[in-house]
DNA sequence: AATTTTAGACCGACGGTCGGTTTGAAACTA
DNA sequence: TAGTTTCAAACCGACCGTCGGTCTAAAATT
């Protein structure tokens, strides 16, 4: 047989290469040429290992998130409190602001169109799940005042990803009181959804420190 | 000198034979030469009209919202109460089932991803105003129960949007009961948002109408 | 010898450019 | 007023470089 360690990590080189110069240039603005350019191997190389640019657009993401996954499941299922849960979740990207900056200062961009939605809907997978059994703990702690839980659940990551997006629209144009003032509207619209008046932190300090250094 | 007025109409039909080339096959499946073959021009025509293809995606969408933005604004600008004025622009597209359902069905799909981002852009931009002219009388009415007006005007038209394009998502998987999930969970938050016990009445109806007919 | 991995010439389609031609309303002339 | 000139707008289509992707065969590894 062929060298399957070195078919593996060449895997790898390929998936961290196209990383680094999808959040450079852009998942549109990158080409397969650059990627083997960069790596010096040929395009039989890549498209061995690899049957689509978008096939590794894909591996990329997963790559991103296998980590996030993890640790918001772990997240879920501790024994904390609902509300504690929830904060540590919103808050998932905190001490990790080097990967946030960077997902966030190139992904999040008109180029990175692809890109974005691959990762929003990985992320909505992800998250779908262990959200809906923190807010079920929340109502029955009697912290949420909800019904509906698996909608409420389902809007909340519609919510996030919109605000999200919203945000980094709002960055492109260094809006910075228009963003402050988003953000302080979705705190305040997730209490009254919710029904809490539990504090729950954001991510708003380490976005605004973010915006702050672009 | 020039004839400006067949210049014009030229491109109106290109924007509209691009419309509907974009709402049949998507927008990156649509090639600049298959627009051009329908109308029987040339590509030197085309690029006379338009500087790019990404230029033309955006007369198009603005021709879409034209229509749209006038009549929120004769809403926004009427003598009602604002809960009647919400409501109406809620329901913009009601007694619209054709466009609505030809725009929504075709636009939100992952091929039109580019087109979807412009059109929620200059959506936000065109209802940004007027909604917030509403929001702040009807805070001024005791109707809504809001401090930052503006932040909660932008975070409802940016959940809109994500509502819509979430619900659109689950429309491709048929799944009736998220659909409904999610729009009784979008009323109830947006009466949790507003701090209103006001009937403000949303598409859903026509919504649910339009995916019994897909 | 068998199999994986790599090489790189090659393909059709794409968005976009360019030099040149046609068109027709307005300005000028008789 | 009828004919003529003018010139910018409108249009043409061959052409360009780049793209994602294919393919055949050689090289490397077991």
């Amino acid at each position: 047989m062929g060298n399957i360690r070195k078919g593996i990590q060449r895997k790898r080189e390929i998936i961290e290469t196209a990383f680094n110069l999808f959040v450079q240039n852009g998942y549109e603005q990158t080409s397969v040429q650059q990627i083997i350019d960069t790596l010096g191997i040929s395009k039989g190389a890549f498209y061995h290992h690899f049957k689509s640019k978008d096939d590794l657009l894909d591996a990329v993401i997963s790559d991103i998130l296998e980590d996030v996954a993890s640790e918001i499941n772990q997240i879920a299922n501790s024994d904390r409190d609902a509300v504690t849960k929830l904060t540590e979740i919103y808050g998932i990207f905190r001490g990790k602001e080097d990967v946030l900056k960077l997902i966030l200062a190139e992904l999040y961009r008109d180029t990175n169109l692809k890109m974005r939605q691959k990762f929003v809907n990985q992320m909505l997978k992800i998250i779908s799940a262990p959200l809906n059994k923190v807010l079920e703990q929340g109502k029955a702690e009697g912290a949420f005042d909800i019904v509906e839980v698996e909608g409420v659940a389902q809007l909340l990551i519609v919510m996030d990803m919109a605000v999200g997006e919203a945000i980094f629209g709002l960055m492109k144009e260094r809006d910075i009181k228009g963003i402050k003032s988003m953000l302080d509207a979705y705190a305040f619209a997730i209490k009254r959804i919710l029904g809490t008046e539990a504090d729950i932190k954001f991510t708003d300090v380490d976005v605004l420190q973010l915006i702050e250094n672009i």
